[in-house]
DNA sequence: TCTCCTTTGAAGTTC
DNA sequence: GAACTTCAAAGGAGA
């Protein structure tokens, strides 16, 4: 775990946490997202990237300094984990909302309270009271909130994942590991968009297959704006610098194999795929989409981005006797879409 | 009961 | 360092 170095050193590795994917995200759409952003009013906005940058050096000087906001056991911080704690799900939200973060920049964030981010919801809901999990010496404790991504191997979430007072340092270590709660990984931009507004997508159009919600969401995603997107960035961001503090020694490897692993043959069939859209993107870029296939090619309106907040549910579009994209033989959905709009 | 589906992003592994 | 793999959430569907 490199990003566990902690301080500055963290800050300056670890907490370069803006992904190389997410980068190249931006970079793959950057030329169809910049007319997208041109016509919106984010004129003089700054590039993402350069947003993201920004946001690693602010962070840095946060973990530089008191580290996650609101984990130094602040004034008036235990009185509200007692009180509020557990009458109502804090995050990183509500955080801001009720107690600003102590960095600035950050504020902004977490005291949306209007638009797509007023009321992100509990993923990140750990985060309001770190102080009572960072450095309090007292796991088990029994006002200790457990962080979410503790996951007891049944699956349910147990009020105290690390009580370890009947262990005993002869106890077995497969059953240490049998024992063992399982932390989750922390959530990502995307993952936290979906949690807010799956509810929404379900509302508006009915359906309940999270498949199909998330095709959807995914499509919604692409046609948010940077500013959008970076919102959740950053709230990823802080998610996984809290998830570096509280478990220090935590790896994603650790879960691994904890899913059933995915039939390797089939993913890797639909990356060998030559109808795999961003197969071709990737390979011939968007200046030469015509050396894309046709499923590549094939651009379904309701899928344009001009639409993508009321597309179909795909669904809807088998019904409507549209190009299908489910199944693992159809083409997937163009979701990145960003490129097929100019 | 378990796994798949489906999405994007982060992080780990492999070459 | 690029490419690939796994996992994170969600809940219906199907084995």
């Amino acid at each position: 775990m490199p990003q566990l170095d902690s301080g500055g050193g963290g800050a300056g590795g670890g907490d370069d946490l803006g992904a190389p994917d997410e980068l190249l995200a931006f970079q793959d759409e950057g030329e169809e997202q910049d007319d997208k952003s041109r016509d919106s009013a984010a004129g003089p906005e700054r590039d993402l990237a350069e947003l993201k940058s920004s946001l690693v050096n602010e962070s840095e000087g946060a973990a530089g300094g008191a580290g996650v906001p609101g984990a130094g056991a602040g004034p008036g911080g235990e009185a509200e984990v007692g009180a509020e704690a557990s009458s109502r799900t804090p995050s990183l939200f509500t955080a801001g909302v009720h107690r600003p973060l102590q960095t600035p920049d950050l504020s902004g964030f977490y005291s949306l309270t209007s638009g797509s981010m007023g009321q992100l919801p509990h993923t990140v809901s750990w985060f309001t009271h770190p102080s009572l999990m960072l450095g309090s010496g007292v796991p088990g404790h029994p006002a200790a909130i457990p962080h979410p991504a503790i996951v007891p191997p049944s699956g349910k979430q147990e009020l105290q994942p690390y009580d370890r007072t009947l262990k005993t340092p002869a106890e077995s270590k497969a059953e240490k590991e049998a024992k063992k709660p399982t932390i989750k990984k922390p959530l990502n931009a995307f993952m936290l968009y979906m949690k807010e507004m799956r509810a929404k997508v379900i509302a508006e159009c009915t359906l309940k297959e999270s498949a199909a919600i998330n095709q959807i969401l995914g499509r919604r995603w692409h046609a948010l704006s940077r500013e959008e997107q970076a919102k959740y960035y950053e709230l990823a961001r802080k998610e996984r610098q809290l998830h570096m503090q509280l478990y220090p020694g935590w790896s994603a490897r650790d879960n691994y194999g904890k899913k059933k692993r995915r039939s390797r043959e089939k993913h890797q069939e639909s990356n060998t795929d030559p109808g795999s859209p961003k197969k071709c993107r990737a390979r011939f870029g968007l200046n030469q989409q015509t050396d894309w296939c046709g499923p590549c090619r094939w651009v379904c309106p309701h899928h344009h981005p001009l639409f993508a907040s009321s597309c179909f549910p795909d669904s809807a579009h088998v019904l409507l006797g549209l190009q299908p994209s489910f199944g693992p033989s159809a083409p997937q959905l163009h979701t990145d879409w960003g490129g097929h709009a100019s």
